[in-house]
DNA sequence: CTCCGAGTTCGTCTATTGCCGTTAATCACA
DNA sequence: TGTGATTAACGGCAATAGACGAACTCGGAG
């Protein structure tokens, strides 16, 4: 993420007309005094304050890279500004349970195990399980960020990703297809009825969406025998 | 969307240690000779040998902007065919449209001009805004995959995400929320209403979330408009 | 083999940058 | 009003960039 804005940062002030100007703008943006900006590159204030006044016109991009960087480390040391906002709090309070399994257990087997029906007959269940994780999905909607979704899939998203408390299934689907890293299996335990839309966005993502009516405890203890 | 491959390539170049390698590897990529770009420069094709080869090892950026300029024209002038490769341009159904502005918004005078109603008031609009896409949040959700995300967000996560088409918000901010990318501020255009939930997940994301009943034209309109 | 086009290397000159230090101006606060 | 912090403006200078042209190298075609 660091190499992004940096890259955006340095490629708008070098394409600037107005140089002097973008690299004050940037510096406000991350909060940054001269007199800061001017201790961390280890030269004068005055030379900060030509810069932005636009005194050089075609600033060596030696340069820039030192000032784009300052203005990085300098955020980073404080926690704040640009890269803050990718800093999430992390809560697992809807993670019900998780495992990695032992071995490697075959989507089909696990799916019969559990009693599942399947939702998505023409997604392929050729499928090998590392794990499992068992989300309450009211709660998911409220407290789960994009980080929690990496606590989500533990070592590996080759998991059965298995949603308590379902409605009509939309919510995880449209999370699961927002989110970069996909599952191996949704798994939706006694929902209310599963809504033609999860259905088609199951398909869309190439998941198998199985659904199961066994009770929640029953239902992790099977996944857990399962390895 | 050349300016965005224009920064792209020039934050690139602006950035390396080995500038001349850098020149040299996007003038092959654009298969432009030496020739052809010292011609295009007006310039002695030994001045590009001796830039490719690092002889100067902070170049201004004055001469960064020619070059990266001089390589987009070519290629524009034969096709662009390597610009529409790289570019975001690509729209998606679903991006109604995008666009970064010259210079930083403030979130509060874009509400203001967009009519918007503020559905978070305890969420600080003390932000600053560098760009906007607008979605069609119903064609959203069946076709956009967290891939498409990315070009969502173009450049630069500071942005306007407004959203056309929705009827409860729900499904906008459940995916906002399980992205690692955030943006900015969120609108939703002409909503049939706006449910409580989607409120919630605003204020636990710390985003502003904005409604306006401006028809989808003016408003596209009024967003060009701001910069 | 010669010739040609593309690219390389390097000496040279002028213009500009990178940075210093000093003075002046501005702003916020007691 | 005085003070301290921050920023602005400018003269000065060594180092480097921007660009030229000449000589050279290399690969391919005839």
């Amino acid at each position: 993420m660091r190499d992004q804005v940096r890259e955006k940062v340095a490629g708008e002030i070098c394409l600037s007309e107005e140089p002097g100007k973008t690299i004050r703008k940037w510096r406000e943006q991350f909060s940054i005094s001269q007199q800061e900006l001017s201790r961390h590159l280890g030269v004068s204030p005055s030379v900060i304050s030509d810069y932005e006044a636009g005194r050089r016109k075609s600033p060596g991009i030696a340069t820039i890279r030192k000032i784009v960087d300052a203005f990085l480390d300098i955020d980073e040391k404080t926690g704040g500004g640009i890269l803050k906002q990718y800093s999430l709090a992390a809560k697992t309070e809807s993670i019900i349970s998780i495992k990695e399994f032992a071995h490697e257990v075959l989507a089909d087997e696990l799916v019969d195990r559990i009693s599942g029906e399947n939702l998505t007959p023409a997604i392929s269940l050729d499928k090998h399980i590392h794990g499992y994780t068992v989300i309450d999905s009211i709660r998911a909607i409220t407290t789960l960020s994009s980080f929690d979704y990496l606590k989500i899939y533990g070592w590996s998203s080759q998991r059965a990703l298995v949603f308590t408390g379902v409605k009509f299934g939309r919510s995880p689907m449209i999370a699961i297809r927002a989110h970069p890293l996909k599952p191996a299996i949704v798994v939706y335990q006694k929902p209310e009825q599963v809504d033609e839309l999860a259905i088609r966005l199951a398909e869309l993502e190439g998941l198998p969406l199985i659904r199961t009516d066994l009770p929640a405890g029953d239902l992790v203890e099977i996944l857990n025998s399962l390895g």
